[in-house]
DNA sequence: TTTCAAACTTAGAATCCCGTCC
DNA sequence: GGACGGGATTCTAAGTTTGAAA
């Protein structure tokens, strides 16, 4: 039930060995976390704010607070933000250093494409244009994270927007195409017809075979219909979607086909809408905003064994929108005809408009890009309130440890919980309602039939066998030895239990949290999967990396000491389809390769023994051995990166880098450690999120330790 | 004490887009 | 110059946490 997604898990328990957390009886259940804290310099930890404080002494001289002006009506002309002359001066020395150094150290290992034959001019004038390109975007961000906090609960002074993109209204079907029901062609009233589309378009999708999400399609379907409509169209099975498919079809492969100049006008009508819509003013900074088109209507598509997919996602009116902008700011126009359904003016919230979606009742927000000051100082505070469980951790340690002989159910629950929390990474699991969302648990939402006890598995005692589906119905096993005590716990909660029955029944998400607040302010249930992703970042990144290895190894470590904490945190990917495919080809190449440093090899020893048998005086004779031996070189570096790519793929199969990297890798960590391996930061970071990431590469040190 | 809404982060899939190869 | 592959981007579902109301 609901496994469909599963990604086999003996596989992944088999990959597992790359991680070093998976630490034996007791000394133990962490201690490789442990001996690793120890190891590290303990380091006073301030308090967030007063790290910003002493960020800004160190950085900032004089610096003015921007001062560009709003600039409103009829449409919110947004201004790109210049920052004063003093900041300017401040930091285009270092800033033009920096730029021109990775750009040379691109270049190094991007020699550019030798087919166009450039003159030495154009080129100069290419890098010219492109480190001017780096310092004009370096000299208009916003330096943020060098300005003081505000307040408690206030997270901005002013904000002004345009509003929300809405989708364009449903376009009837042309005259020629046709649904049939029961064999007979039908002519559908138009909102009917708009949601015959939305099933047609998925028809080639596993989803419309599922039972759930047929029925759920059909009832809210027919709520659409007209009431002739409703009596005739009554079973499903009977409707003829064929021909709306076809159309459906034509039209995305005609998309494809279109020609360049098409292409160009399509890209530039997207790209007015982006300016139009995708920014704000927030405190007189240009902000990208990261959502603003309202989703358009269509079929819901939850994961896994969702019992409401397949219902409609209806289409969201002006009139069920709130606009949230500061009180002086023009309020943003409707679309013609239209009205809002509320505009408020609340400081302490970061969205910009909502809405309440139609499924599960639940709000939806327009929010910033990551790369905004909002979002970024989130991020940094978060990764500041891991460290400050870094110094704490190992009490918090011996607490719970503590707590597993406690005579209270209630206690020693929570420790048991606590220790998975720690040792595996996994989520707090608050309670769901059923039959409103796919069955998935978390730590405390686990049920007894989730977890098998081994006294003896493996050559291992006390193992805890855990098989469940987590968040996005993502499956989770793992065969963990654990230390006696919790496996004892364990069987106690377990006893006179159904397997349907709760393991923590005395425990909650609040109860764990409130406690963990006890113990730290700020902390819990997740700042444990931030701080363990981080510092197993860090500690994989000092075993595995060296500094005389070349970028590609070097890069191969990084992605190592990544995949271990993906594996840790359980992100997983749906191998590509094409993989098989990719890798033969790659292993193709790589075998092509070969062939050819043989040939090298065996040219260059030819070229030797011509020059040895003239003595080795013909500097002709000399210059080839140094060129032959030039392509041997060559074609081995060539033939190394390739293998270390095959190696990285493989081992990446079904594996997802990107969510640890962009949500629970202090960037602090990869920053320092491309500084100190000399490694360009873009080899880590695409522009996205250098973008995202661009208060840690500007303050890190390379003695930055997390 | 429990429930619920609100606000925000985290997540994988789908789609887009661009460079490479034939 | 068109097909292909894969990384980047977009999309939106699915979590966590908090705090107020019942």
């Amino acid at each position: 039930m609901g496994r469909e997604k599963c990604v086999k898990g003996e596989e992944k328990a088999k990959g597992r060995k790359l991680k070093k957390l998976d630490g034996g009886e007791s000394a133990g259940a962490f201690g490789d976390l442990i001996n690793h804290s120890d190891a590290l310099k303990e380091e006073s930890v301030e308090d967030f704010a007063t790290k910003k404080k002493s960020l800004k002494r160190k950085r900032v001289k004089d610096e003015p607070k921007d001062g560009s002006s709003l600039s409103v009506s009829p449409r919110l002309k947004i201004k790109t933000d210049q920052p004063d002359e003093s900041e300017e001066e401040a930091h285009e020395r270092n800033s033009k250093k920096r730029i021109e150094k990775s750009i040379k150290k691109e270049e190094g290992d991007h020699p550019l494409p030798k087919k166009t034959k450039r003159t030495k001019e154009e080129i100069e004038e290419a890098k010219k244009l492109k480190i001017q390109k780096k310092e004009e975007e370096e000299k208009n961000r916003w330096r943020w994270w060098e300005e003081e906090k505000y307040e408690d609960g206030v997270k901005w002074k002013s904000l002004e927007h345009n509003g929300p993109y809405f989708p364009p209204e449903y376009q009837p079907l042309p005259d020629d195409v046709h649904f049939y029901y029961d064999g007979k062609k039908m002519k559908l009233s138009v909102a009917a017809e708009e949601v015959a589309l939305f099933f047609a378009q998925m028809l080639d999708h596993e989803y419309t075979t599922k039972k759930v999400f047929r029925e759920n399609f059909f009832k809210d379907w027919r709520k659409e219909m007209t009431p002739e409509e409703r009596s005739v169209i009554q079973d499903l099975n009977k409707c003829d979607f064929g021909e709306i498919h076809a159309m459906h079809k034509t039209k995305v492969e005609a998309r494809k086909n279109m020609t360049k100049e098409e292409k160009q006008t399509l890209k530039e009508a997207n790209q007015k809408i982006v300016d139009q819509y995708g920014y704000c003013l927030l405190d007189h900074h240009k902000e990208r905003i990261g959502n603003f088109k309202i989703e358009p209507p269509g079929l819901f598509r939850g994961r896994g064994e969702h019992p409401k997919q397949g219902m409609l996602k209806k289409r969201i009116q002006p009139e069920d929108v709130i606009i949230n902008c500061s009180k002086d700011a023009r309020i943003p126009d409707p679309p013609p005809g239209h009205h809002w359904k509320e505009v408020r003016h609340d400081n302490t919230v970061t969205w910009l408009a909502s809405w309440t979606e139609n499924i599960q009742g639940s709000i939806k927000y327009i929010m910033l890009n990551a790369n905004s000051k909002l979002k970024g100082e989130k991020d940094w505070e978060k990764y500041e309130i891991a460290r400050k469980l870094k110094s704490c951790v190992d009490d918090i340690r011996n607490t719970y440890l503590g707590d597993l002989k406690s005579r209270e159910m209630v206690t020693r629950q929570r420790a048991v919980a606590l220790y998975f929390i720690d040792k595996l990474a996994l989520r707090a699991g608050n309670e769901k309602e059923e039959g409103e969302t796919a069955d998935t648990v978390g730590c405390c939402s686990l049920r007894v039939e989730h977890i098998t006890l081994h006294e003896q598995l493996d050559g291992n005692k006390c193992v805890v066998e855990f098989d469940f589906l987590g968040k996005d119905s993502i499956r989770y096993y793992n065969k963990v030895p654990v230390i006696s005590k919790v496996f004892k716990s364990l069987k106690r909660f377990m006893d006179n239990k159904e397997p349907g029955d709760e393991l923590f029944d005395r425990l909650n998400t609040s109860l764990l949290n409130k406690h963990l607040s006890s113990l730290m302010p700020g902390l819990t249930a997740k700042v444990f999967r931030t701080y363990n992703a981080s510092i197993t970042l860090q500690q994989q990144l000092k075993e595995l990396s060296n500094k005389s290895d070349n970028v590609a190894e070097k890069l191969l470590s990084y992605n190592r000491a990544n995949r271990a904490v993906a594996i840790l945190c359980n992100h997983q990917r749906a191998p590509p389809k094409t993989f098989e495919q990719s890798m033969a080809n790659l292993q193709a190449k790589i075998d092509a390769r070969k062939e050819q440093l043989a040939l090298a090899k065996s040219e260059l020893k030819q070229a030797k023994k011509e020059a040895k048998d003239k003595g080795n005086s013909d500097i002709k004779l000399q210059a080839l051995v140094e060129r032959k031996k030039a392509a041997v070189k060559r074609c081995e570096e060539h033939l190394l990166k390739m293998e270390v790519q095959a190696t990285d793929r493989e081992e990446n199969k079904q594996i997802a880098l990107g969510t640890s990297k962009l949500n629970y890798l202090d960037p602090r960590i990869s920053v320092a450690w491309c500084k100190n391996m000399e490694v360009p930061i873009e080899k880590i970071y695409n522009k996205t999120q250098r973008e995202k990431f661009a208060w840690a590469i500007d303050m890190t040190e390379d003695d930055f330790e997390f």
